[in-house]
DNA sequence: GGTATGCCTTGATAAATATCAAAAGATTCA
DNA sequence: TGAATCTTTTGATATTTATCAAGGCATACC
């Protein structure tokens, strides 16, 4: 891997505080690859090989059963995914496809399992990123259990808002996506979107508008244990 | 805590292969405590404190929101819970409740994480529980978001028959808190029952028997990557 | 034994969500 | 530019799931 992906890298909790000769060990072995949209990088079920990183576009974290499909996440850079899988050395539960064109690093899972085992500061970051994603995959199951699909909408707005630091924004991803991330039908999210203009969400393709956000609140009901990332 | 605790708590993963120094230290900081059926160990919200392990009876994690409740596990001996939210000093995300007289044990927040800092063996340890815990609320999602919830039920008495190694069993929980776990109501847990029993499903009480378990799989389509524990 | 309580089931109904079909908008690409 | 493709929306309908109400069944407790 050049040199010059590094910095960004190192910026990533998982690296930031750890050894620096272990950092350019790792990384030695690793290697960046251009991919195209639509690539499926991984596919459930496969053995986790790698750790990868997301350095450039976005990345759809998907799974499917028995001829359906849902959307579990979306990674934008800079982030890890598969990290749980490496560290089991157990096969990936989610498929991953780009959604542009990205550029992904790709790290060896032994040299991310031989580093941990050698480097403290690495193993307390991985231990701190795991629980990270642990109590993020409780908050959606949550999510998922309490909420009618429009308020888990409204909530999803909410976070938007929060994340865009106006009541101005636009959808980071396309509908359809986010109706699966959402648990819904594209149809559905279409109706859900009309259900939610008496509280003031004007939608406009992707641009949203929220003429009185705390009126959504007011119906949504926002709760830090479900939609506040960190806590 | 008395020693007497000190071999089954051992036999824990978390604990199984740390030095045994260690091991009295984080013992000899935590209590054993005894508590009757139905009440609340921990309140989703509240600071970490302390890890828990159950040592006896069995506990249920919850969750509520907007005054609905749903129920997220129940545990077992010996199993321990709250690990993430220790390891990243953040807020219970659930509630736990004993379901019957329950012995646990409590082991300080802060220990955990100084024995952590400390004892490499304890630290994979640690590592490793929580990409199980994570893998499990991954598959648990996927399970809610990709099946019906026949398809659900079904797919949770094929497991039950493998934990149980017999076509033959008792539901180990109760019929309510059952449909709760799998995102269902009770009436809809009695009508999925009924609904399975054209794939040999015979229920009486908490005894149910799979008469045509090949038949009912043919239905639930399971799969390793969201029904089984350990993959 | 009998009462009280809580759990489970059943039936009727309502609400939420999915499916199907078609049209309207975007976007891609030759 | 225009055809082709894909996404989004809308309406009609079907399915799934929840709610409400009542009755049956068990268990606990006086």
């Amino acid at each position: 891997m050049p040199d010059s992906y590094y910095p960004e890298i190192r910026r990533l909790d998982l690296f930031a505080s750890m050894e620096d000769a272990r950092f350019r060990e790792l990384m030695r072995g690793s290697y960046v690859q251009n991919f195209p949209p639509r690539i499926e990088l991984i596919t459930e079920g496969d053995p986790s090989d790698f750790m990868h990183i997301v350095l450039e576009g976005s990345v759809e974290l998907f799974s499917s059963w028995n001829g359906r499909e849902t959307s579990m996440a979306t990674l934008t850079p800079v982030a890890t995914f598969i990290l749980a899988a490496t560290i089991r050395d157990a096969p990936y539960l989610m498929s991953a496809r780009t959604l542009d064109k990205c550029r992904v690093a790709l790290v060896p899972s032994q040299d991310v399992r031989a580093v941990f085992d050698q480097d403290g500061e690495f193993a307390r970051a991985i231990v701190a990123e795991l629980a990270l994603c642990y109590r993020s995959v409780v908050k959606n199951a949550k999510d998922l259990k309490l909420r009618t699909s429009l308020e888990r909408l409204a909530n999803y707005l909410l976070r938007q808002r929060a994340r865009a630091g106006s009541d101005r924004f636009e959808l980071p991803i396309e509908k359809r996506r986010l109706a699966s991330r959402l648990g819904m039908t594209p149809e559905n999210l279409s109706r859900a979107f009309k259900g939610l203009r008496p509280y003031g969400v004007r939608v406009d393709g992707n641009r949203i508008e929220l003429s009185d956000p705390a009126d959504l609140a007011g119906f949504a009901k926002p709760n830090p244990l479900i939609d506040d990332p960190l806590s």
